[in-house]
DNA sequence: GTGATCGCATGACATCTGTCATCAGGAGAC
DNA sequence: GTCTCCTGATGACAGATGTCATGCGATCAC
């Protein structure tokens, strides 16, 4: 019998993913989390095989619950996500995920997903993978990411640089270089294409 | 027997709501949805009892199907939402739904809406009317509207007044307007503002 | 040591934005 | 008819923003 742990902090996602899966004779939800917090302490109580997570999730999202969860026991993850980029992807693998299936799979698939990643194999969405071998990576420094990041409610360049710690001319010239490097001319379209490819 | 339409892009979150749905014995799901048209023409062809429709779904959104489907037969519907706002459920009562339901909502309680709605009843998320009711209903304007969503992927206000067919000036002001009933500085801010409120 | 590179900052300049006063043409109210 | 709204438009002005050249200190290779 496989033990799972399934984190999402939509209840009524939650609780379909759960009735999906008790439907397999071989598969057992032992906990449920609606937050990322709470998948972190019911993963160290509760010892699942496999911890299903929702990338999107608050407080601190998905992938530092899974960050945390693999760097203090042998628990498999398999991140569940909408915002299925290639970026995203190469995160996820950095965090140590075993199994990376975004929400457009078949449901069905699911269960032989984790069957496959509690037998030690790794699942990673092909097309996801696919995209993620041909297309460009990230071009944007740690720096331009934060700037951008905090730029995203539609801030003035003084309120960026009050929340990252910098001078605002500073500021004007990392989101100068994102622009450039994006191909846009404002940092809102900036902020915005970078958030379609999945970098912030 | 109570027949379901259930239409969410999402193939991983459709087939756990049909698997969760499926659980119960007095309801079928009689045909499954991947986008708003099919979500249109499925009804159509199955005439189902009730048509559980999620808000999120390309082309159109689920409240334009919704739409359609209740203006050319009886069949109910129930939206599922994740961005579950006042403007949103005040929008969707227009449109002529029986039932509201944000994904907070429990999983297991779904059946019961469902059964609720199947009786003649209607439901609505009470958190969710509570801040109907008290909450400030949207200030803006259609026009003011129109260029808030435009600017959403920070376009220049001459991308803007090209899709909008305006004159510069005239987007200027539209936007000034929204701004200042917004309280904040920046079309960007106020683009944000709007859409966290739910009404782009 | 020297030199190169990088992160952070500054200042000058042209352009874009937001604000505001104003105007022209319709649509209704009376 | 006149008067009043309303929508769309224009122009002027101050301030914010994007671009670019430059400076300064720390780090690292050599």
């Amino acid at each position: 019998m496989i033990r799972l742990l399934i984190a999402d902090d939509e209840d009524l996602i939650r609780g379909a993913l759960t009735a999906l899966l008790e439907l397999e004779e071989d598969l057992t939800v032992a906990a449920e989390a609606a937050t990322s917090t709470d998948a972190v302490r019911l993963a160290r109580e509760h010892r699942p095989d496999i911890a299903v997570l929702d990338l999107e999730m608050p407080p601190a999202d998905g992938l530092r619950a899974a960050e945390e969860i693999s760097a203090e026991s042998a628990i498999k993850i398999i991140l569940v996500t909408r915002h299925a980029r290639p970026a995203v992807l190469r995160r996820a693998l950095a965090a140590g995920v075993q199994g990376f299936v975004p929400k457009t799979t078949p449901a069905t698939r699911l269960a032989e997903i984790i069957r496959d990643v509690a037998a030690g194999r790794r699942y990673v969405d092909p097309d996801i993978a696919a995209s993620a071998l041909t297309e460009d990576d990230c071009p944007l420094s740690d720096r331009e990411l934060e700037v951008l990041r905090a730029s995203r409610t539609g801030a003035s360049i003084r309120e960026i640089a009050a929340q990252v710690h910098l001078a605002p001319g500073t500021v004007r010239n990392y989101l100068s270089a994102a622009m450039a490097k994006l191909g846009v001319n404002s940092r809102h379209a900036a902020a915005h294409r970078a958030w379609e490819q999945g970098w912030i």
